[in-house]
DNA sequence: GTCGTATGCGCG
DNA sequence: AAAGCGCGCATACGAC
């Protein structure tokens, strides 16, 4: 046992004089490593032993979830007493921390004559007095070699256990992977990567290292990273192992051009050369292929993309972020690097060649450095097949949608802003003049929107006005002539002189997440028909009273403003999100498909999101115009098929429910048949609305909802919905009844998730839950079905692309919904790539041994993307 | 000014 | 006590 007493020299002077009270302390005497917290706490400093309390006993727990023996370790306190309140920030604890230094230093230097040189510093006081600067979260995780008393050591900084502690669950598997580094450390020792970069090549160096590199026997796997600035690939960095690299420079400081007179050409042959007969590893493949395509240095044929690490780090464990700087953190050995660079093309290309080259070849060679452990984790967590036979094949087609993208009718697109801008500023106008509402009510600020349905008072409003008196006061020598002082006095008068809805007789409705009031449309809606019910029950009086009539005329106006405020909502939607598309230099908009976007295996999209347009569904709103602004290229048309019901038939394919599964079999519709398992009515009483309702109803139970919590939003939404809470309470258990296979794989569903914290779906794709009890069981239910039918989408998405390559069709990939393929070819091909599209995403399905076809239903436009129409494959 | 968080809303 | 899931984007707002 080892137990150090600190130098008692300084103690007398030191603020909190508690004679370091809580020494450090390891139950062995030669600890295996140094584990350094902030200070004591309350149940320490009763005890007078370190990490004794519940942040030690936390802290001791993930020591042991990373392999270490607590009982190997030796635990010991930047101060050695306990600060008042436990505030490290206090003037008392930052003197402690002073005069505790000699203490501290001489207990590190005792250790170290013991052997013992690695430390994991337990949050920003330990890693600070350990002279490591910068904020925990960037710093965590990075393995630092520091001196301190003259001694050497390797430092690991992670998470204080308290922070864990306090609730930051999703931070714990990453608190375990740094400790469990340290542990690695400890055992192994300690090897920093060697960087052997060339950073300014000559042309004869350059085709030199591409032909020593491209006859090699085995062909080396090329780590490749890119920076752009100004839509130009500044430079190209390619690692051959995790140590040597070289940069292949296009601009330097300035975006000087980096090779002189033919040289250029030369570069380029090389890079085309070494990117198209060396296999590739990237980080996030997509991105960096797309710009190398466009700049012409290979195509999408020829590059063979073998591996991305971002890919893999997803497969492995959708729910962390899958940053480099995080995965090198967790897998790799490079100290943390990603400061030396800002995502700013001006400030890339004002800093040194050097140190840009540097960076990229550092995000090059960390690639190599993580490659094996993460195929190890792959193995080790059973997701090798969705990272080798969904994820990586999604890449060139991924990369083929995003170059193609859909051409913007200019003329109709200019229209439509015209248009919706006009609409707005009309809604606008009488929300003004005829419903009162002042001018500088933001139909976008929650604030001012809750004073208008509750009367609510923002608390920020208080101090608001206490900082403009603060004007008003002598010495203060604020001055009034400011834009600040302008804005606070305009912001106050237009919140108070908003004229709360009255009476509502709505209950204010809470956020439940944050407490806090909601004014969401739902919100809206309920004191919408609220008004309206107390506005006919005015209306119905017999003998009204004079101030009967002065209630109808607010409630007339609660009405008025609720409607103009929805049309307002959906104009200004359309107006920031539709009007202003970023063009390529075809006409194209090129959204991206984001293959590691979801936690379940869909793909998202961004820039713009191509999988949030408004619907052409309803004829009468605007929003069914936008879809209609995407049109064909000259001959050619689009061909998109669609999956129908998708989750549904998963759902009822993976529960082995036979009730559903025959609805799909005999073909009728399954929302109706649902609508009458519910209700118990026949077919002719179930109405549009009751149809709806059923729907409503169906998908919120599949992913979890309570029946009460449907219900309180299907009665908002659907307003005439016929049955009462005690009947739909009643429907709902009798739908159960009726699906005892769907019931059992719910309850089972649960049961696994509740147990093992973990979630598989029938393709294959795991989930680690990081959320509390309840939210991960509603995860689960959602991602068996969400996760399988992206999954099938995914597979035909592939099929597709395949296919289409091997017949040699000039049809090319435009879009995912989630449930639809979009697809764009000649008019020649359309009936060829309507029949291919099609039986690409009808393919058989053998997950579990339950073989099963998803139907599709296709459709073609010669017109538009939002004029598409049904079309018979033969 | 820039950043992160909250809120709301479009889609599946 | 109650809470449907998965996204991206626009705006507001407070902190730096």
């Amino acid at each position: 046992m080892l137990r150090v007493t600190r130098t008692k020299s300084l103690c007398k002077q030191c603020a909190l004089n508690g004679c370091n009270k809580v020494r450090g302390l390891s139950e062995v005497d030669k600890p295996s490593l140094i584990v350094i917290g902030e200070a004591p706490g309350a149940e320490e400093d009763i005890k007078g032993k370190p990490f004794v309390g519940p942040a030690g006993g936390w802290g001791k727990y993930g020591l042991r979830e990373s392999g270490i023996n607590v009982n190997s370790a030796h635990f010991m306190n930047v101060i050695n007493c306990r600060p008042p309140s436990n505030d490290i920030a206090s003037l008392d604890a930052l003197d402690a921390i002073e005069k505790c230094r000699p203490g501290f230093e001489q207990e590190l230097r005792e250790l170290h004559t013991r052997g013992v040189e690695t430390i994991i510093a337990w949050g920003a006081t330990a890693m600070h007095a350990l002279g490591i600067e910068g904020p925990i979260g960037k710093n965590r995780g990075s393995v630092y070699e520091v001196k301190v008393a003259g001694k050497d050591f390797i430092v690991v900084p992670t998470f204080h256990p308290s922070y864990i502690m306090r609730g930051m669950k999703k931070e714990e598997p990453t608190w375990f992977n740094d400790m469990a580094k340290a542990l690695d450390i400890a055992t192994h020792g300690w090897h920093p990567p060697k960087e052997n970069f060339q950073l300014f090549p000559s042309i004869e160096w350059l085709e030199k290292e591409t032909k020593r590199l491209c006859s090699m026997k085995k062909k080396p796997q090329l780590a490749v990273d890119i920076e752009t600035a100004f839509g130009q690939i500044v430079v190209v960095g390619i690692a051959s192992s995790s140590e040597d690299a070289f940069s292949v420079p296009f601009f330097g400081k300035g975006m000087i051009s980096y090779w002189k007179n033919g040289d250029f050409g030369r570069a380029r042959s090389c890079l085309s050369r070494l990117l198209s007969t060396c296999p590739t590893l990237f980080q996030n493949a997509p991105f960096d292929v797309s710009w190398l395509v466009r700049a012409g240095f290979v195509t999408l044929d020829a590059i063979d993309i073998r591996d991305d690490i971002l890919l893999a780090h997803h497969a492995i464990h959708p729910e962390l972020p899958h940053n480099l700087g995080y995965i090198v953190s967790v897998y790799g050995a490079t100290p943390y690097w990603k400061d030396i660079v800002v995502s700013n093309p001006k400030t890339l290309m004002a800093m040194e060649d050097a140190d840009v080259r540097t960076y990229n070849l550092r995000d090059a060679v960390v690639l190599h450095q993580v490659k094996p452990p993460l195929l190890d984790d792959l193995h080790s967590t059973g997701t090798e097949h969705i990272y080798r036979g969904i994820s990586m094949k999604l890449v060139k087609p991924v990369i083929e949608m995003e170059l193609t993208g859909m051409k913007l009718d200019k003329k109709r697109h200019k229209s439509f802003a015209v248009k919706v801008k006009r609409e707005l500023a009309k809604t606008e106008k009488k929300l003004h003049s005829v419903a009162g509402i002042p001018k500088d009510f933001s139909v976008s600020s929650p604030l001012h929107m809750a004073r208008l349905l509750y009367g609510k008072i923002p608390d920020s409003l208080e101090q608001k006005k206490a900082d403009i008196a603060s004007y008003d006061d002598e010495g203060t020598r604020k001055r009034k002539d400011t834009k600040k002082y302008r804005e606070l006095v305009d912001y106050v008068k237009t919140v108070e002189s908003i004229e709360p809805l009255q009476p509502t007789r709505a209950a204010v409705q809470k956020n439940w997440k944050t407490g806090g009031v909601s004014t969401d449309e739902m919100a809206r809606t309920s004191i919408y028909l609220a008004s309206k019910t107390m506005l006919r029950e005015v209306k119905a009086l017999v003998r009204p009273k004079p101030f009967h009539a002065e209630k109808a005329k607010r409630l007339e106006r609660n009405i008025r403003i609720l409607e103009l405020i929805d049309s307002f909502q959906e104009l200004n939607k359309l107006s920031t999100t539709y009007t202003n598309f970023r063009l390529g230099e075809d006409g194209h908009v090129h959204p991206r498909f984001v293959i590691t976007g979801t936690k379940t295996g869909r793909l998202s999209s961004r820039e713009p999101n191509w999988q949030n347009l408004p619907s052409a569904d309803d004829e009468d709103k605007l929003g069914a115009e936008v879809r209609k602004l995407f049109i064909p290229d000259p001959g050619w048309c689009f061909v998109g098929a669609d999956y129908s019901n998708l989750e549904l038939r998963v759902l009822s394919w993976d529960s082995d429910d036979k009730m559903l599964q025959t609805w799909f079999a005999e073909g009728v519709d399954v929302h109706t048949r649902i609508a009458m398992s519910l209700t118990g009515w026949p077919e002719d009483k179930i109405t549009k609305t009751v149809r709806k309702g059923a729907k409503t109803y169906k998908f919120g139970r599949n992913y979890g909802g309570s029946v009460e919590g449907i219900y309180r939003r299907l009665v908002v939404r659907i307003p005439d919905f016929p049955l009462s809470l005690a009947e739909f309470r009643e429907a709902d258990r009798r739908h159960f009844e009726l699906m005892p296979a769907y019931a059992k794989w719910q309850a089972k569903t649960r049961e696994v998730t509740l147990k093992t914290r973990t979630c598989v779906t029938a393709s294959g794709r795991k989930r680690f839950f990081l959320g509390t009890d309840e939210e991960i069981q509603r995860e689960a239910l959602d991602t068996r079905i969400q996760g399988p039918a992206g999954d099938v989408k995914n597979i035909a998405l592939i099929k597709f692309y395949e296919e289409r390559n091997r017949l040699g069709l000039k049809a090319k990939l435009v879009s995912d919904l989630h449930d639809a393929i979009y697809v764009t070819c000649p008019k020649t091909e359309k009936k060829k790539v309507a029949r291919l599209l099609k039986e690409c995403m009808e393919h058989e399905v053998k997950w579990w041994k339950k073989p099963v076809i998803f139907p599709v239903e296709v459709a073609v436009s010669d017109r538009s993307w939002g004029e598409m129409v049904e079309y018979e494959v033969k």
